[in-house]
Order: structure tokens, then sequence, then C-alpha cells
DNA sequence: AAGTGGTCTAGACCACTAT
DNA sequence: TAGTGGTCTAGACCACTTA
């Protein structure tokens, strides 16, 4: 066995047939009293072993019922660069969770270019693809664009775009940064993504602008192994020296 | 308390002055004993929910020590979208880490619409930060592009950008897709980042292309909590209804 | 020497699933 | 009804850091 723990010598022991193949997406593994009797060790290291699978994506745990091999998960790529814009969740079924007027927090203040405490729009989508969760939308927008006018968030048809909707409302969006990065997934998201708090989540924080002024900015928070993300980029321009 | 788990519940007691900022990275958590006492909860629910931050990235164990709250990682973010397109590693201090011809894998040659086994140049170069390792950027490029010119990676002046290796060859790139996305970090790249294979790392497949023919490939490999992208992406054209 | 985090044991109850 | 996973209790030893 070795030096190491031994919850890491049982996960191991069940990595390794996953991973080659020889145990089945959707074969059910020993239970955790069977693994830690077959093992010899405690049941609490089985459960520490069989937890870490879960944690590794390699493994679903349904309660009352036993371990399963994950199922390959299906990928979705989301393509960044039309020009719909509207959740960011394109080629998925979108579930609209609803619109509220908050407080700013510090960051997507910052991101807003907003003073602290100001009052904004924040919506929230679902991405679903197979009735299942894959990515979360989470946009915020200052309320004084568009408060009293019919092209608010909560107004709007659901499913207009950002660029359609501001637009209308005489705020013309001619450009959008995006910010790619990976974070573990933190509490409210895990609840609505049906995912564990922690898991690694790729996310896009993108921000529209009208010239130099933020007008809105999105996080798009999506599973590391069902979401990638396609940026298509045109190098039209003649290309000079010296960049 | 409600009925949500204990641990959950001590978890978020703690989560919520770190993300507000009222406990300043590298500031000292209770250790798990004393989070038992104060809270009223068995040691193992203390321990539980300390473990579940570390999970999420937030706090960093120190054994012996005590538990902390992490500092911040100093983050890089790779522009992707000026046009020197270099190395991919841009702000970063380059390390050339050599050009080989080899046979392309299918993976590869998928990606170039190459047949299986042909020849391509392949060229290693490494993003160092203060010394350290940051990310990894492997590219492809068939042979036959630029054999038995002056222009090929392993002859070309060291740091010239493909756009500009290429078009001096006569080869115009007029077009960039990136596919972003997280696998576990496999093994040559472990090694020459410094990082355990099976991390989660941040991947972009880059292609580049003259009209529909792929003439370079590339993966560009980074830590995920040293690396973001950049992509500045302008909606300068008129927006016209229905996408 | 005291405190700490990592690991481990040997039990337990609950809600749920499968039969 | 038996089995399962999620949670929980009440202890324990070890290697390590801190003072």
């Amino acid at each position: 066995m070795g030096g190491q723990p031994r919850y890491l010598w049982v996960a191991e022991m069940l990595r390794r047939p996953i991973l080659n193949g020889e145990l089945a997406p959707g074969s059910r593994l020993p239970s955790r009293s069977r693994l830690a009797r077959t093992h010899h060790v405690s049941e609490q290291v089985s459960r520490h072993a069989l937890r870490l699978l879960v944690s590794e994506g390699l493994v679903e745990a349904r309660p009352g019922s036993g371990y399963y091999v994950r199922p390959v998960p299906q990928i979705h790529r989301f393509s960044r660069t039309d020009r719909s814009s509207g959740s960011g969740v394109e080629p998925l079924h979108r579930e609209e969770l609803g619109t509220l007027t908050v407080k700013v927090n510090d960051l997507v203040a910052r991101r807003l270019t907003l003073r602290d405490g100001e009052m904004v729009y924040r919506t929230r989508s679902l991405g679903l693809a197979d009735g299942a969760p894959v990515a979360l939308h989470t946009a915020w927008e200052p309320m004084v664009l568009t408060q009293g006018t019919l092209r608010t968030p909560a107004d709007a048809e659901p499913g207009t775009g950002v660029l359609d909707r501001l637009g209308a409302a005489g705020v013309i969006i001619d450009r959008v940064v995006e910010e790619v990065g990976v974070r573990p997934l933190r509490e409210p998201e895990a609840t609505l993504l049906q995912l564990a708090p922690g898991l690694p989540v790729l996310v896009v924080e993108r921000t529209h602008f009208n010239g130099q002024r933020p007008v809105e900015t999105s996080d798009l928070v999506g599973s590391v192994d069902h979401c990638r993300l396609l940026y298509r980029l045109s190098l039209a321009r003649p290309q000079k020296k010296g960049r």
C-alpha cells in the first residue's frame, strides 16, 4: 500500500478501471460498506475515496441507490462571436430565473464603474441540455439606463438580446470585452447548477461597452467538462509591421 | 440553522467575511477544534466545513500551523486579440524550447486537415513569470508550407509571430479560431510546467486559417489560478434585426 | 510542550431507493 | 424490508509548526 493515505489507494483502485474503460459508464460501483469490507479499511475511508471520485467528476452518487460511473459528458460549444449576445447560452435551452433589483457589490461596481451601493438589475438564466443545467448566466445592468421605460431587463420580452434591448433604449453597444478564467464553484451557483461547490468551473466575465462606458456586465458559469468556448476572430485588416 | 447540513452552515459563516474582505488574505482562521467549540458542532463537522473552503480555493491549510485565508494569486491576462499572435504568452517572458519535425497525431491532423502521418514542425515555448513557468505553448505547422525556405519555425528569427513569418512566405493568415476549455494536465506538459499531472488547466486550441485552409494550430496550456484570457471584440457593424 | 491539520476507527440516525 | 448515500458523534494517533 505504501506510505500514501489509504483513501487515496482505494480511490486509485477504482479510478484505474474507470479511466481504462473496464468499467463502463453507468455501471454501479461497490457500495461504501462493501468497499470497506473488501479492501479491509474502515467505512469512513471508503467514503472518503468515493467522495473524492465524485469530486473529480468520474463518479456520480445516487442517494439510496449507489455510486455509478458517470456517463461521458456531452460537450457544448458556446460561440462567443455571434452578434446576438442573448444570455450567452445560445445553443442551449434557456430557462429564465427572473430579474431582481439589487445593490451592486464591489466587484460588479468596479466592472460597471458605478459607485458602491448603486442599484442594478440582476438577471439570471440557466442553460439546459436534456433538462439538466449546464451553464448559469448572471447579468448586471445599471437601473439608470432604462428605469421607467419598457426596455428594462424585467419588462422587455424575455429572450431579447442586450444589444437589441439597449439599442432600442438608445444605448448603442459597440464593444465587448470577455475575460475567461476558471475558479471554484461557489454557493448560490452550485445549487442552481446542481453541482458540488468547490468544483472548478469555466467563467466568462463579459462586459458590454458604449464607447468607453460599460453598460452591462455578466458572468457565464459553466461546468468544466460540458462547456467550451468558441472564438472566431477575423484578421481582415492589412498587417502592418510592428503590430 | 435551518434544514441544511451543519457543515455547510459553518462554512458559510466563514465564507461571508472572506468574500466581503472582512478577513484579510493571510489571516488565520480558528482551528478546527476551536471552531467546533464556538459553533457547538462536532469536530468532524468543522473539519468538513474547512475542507470545503479549501476545495473552493478560499482557504489554505498549513499542517501543524492552521487554516489561512488564501492570498490572491497573481493573475496573468493573455490578450487574445492583438494582431501579433506570437506564441500567445505575450505579457510573459518567453523561453523557447525549440522546434522538432514530427509526424502528426490524429487530433492535430484533424485540426490541420492533414493525412495521418504527415510531417509537421512542432514548436514549444514556455511563458515565465518571476522565473516560474505559467503557460506552455505548443504549435504545429505542416512542413510543406515553408520547407526549404528560411521561413520555417526552425529557421526564422525566434520570436517572430506566425502572421509575419507565414505572411513573408506568401501564406496570408486572415482568420483565427480559438476553442477554450479545461482539461486535466497530462504528462509531458506537467513536467514542463512543474505542476502535478491531473490538475485542471486552461487550454486554448488556436488555429490560424488562410481562407478555409488551416495553416497552423497550437495549444496554450496554463495553470488555472494564474491564467486568464482577454478577448476584446468589436461590434462596429450596424446591427441588423434577426442577427 | 502545546497546538495544529491529516488521517483513521467504530459506531449511529435519517431519508431515500430497490425489491 | 433491506440496502444505500448523506450526515453526524466521540473519540484517537501521527507528523508537523510554533513558542
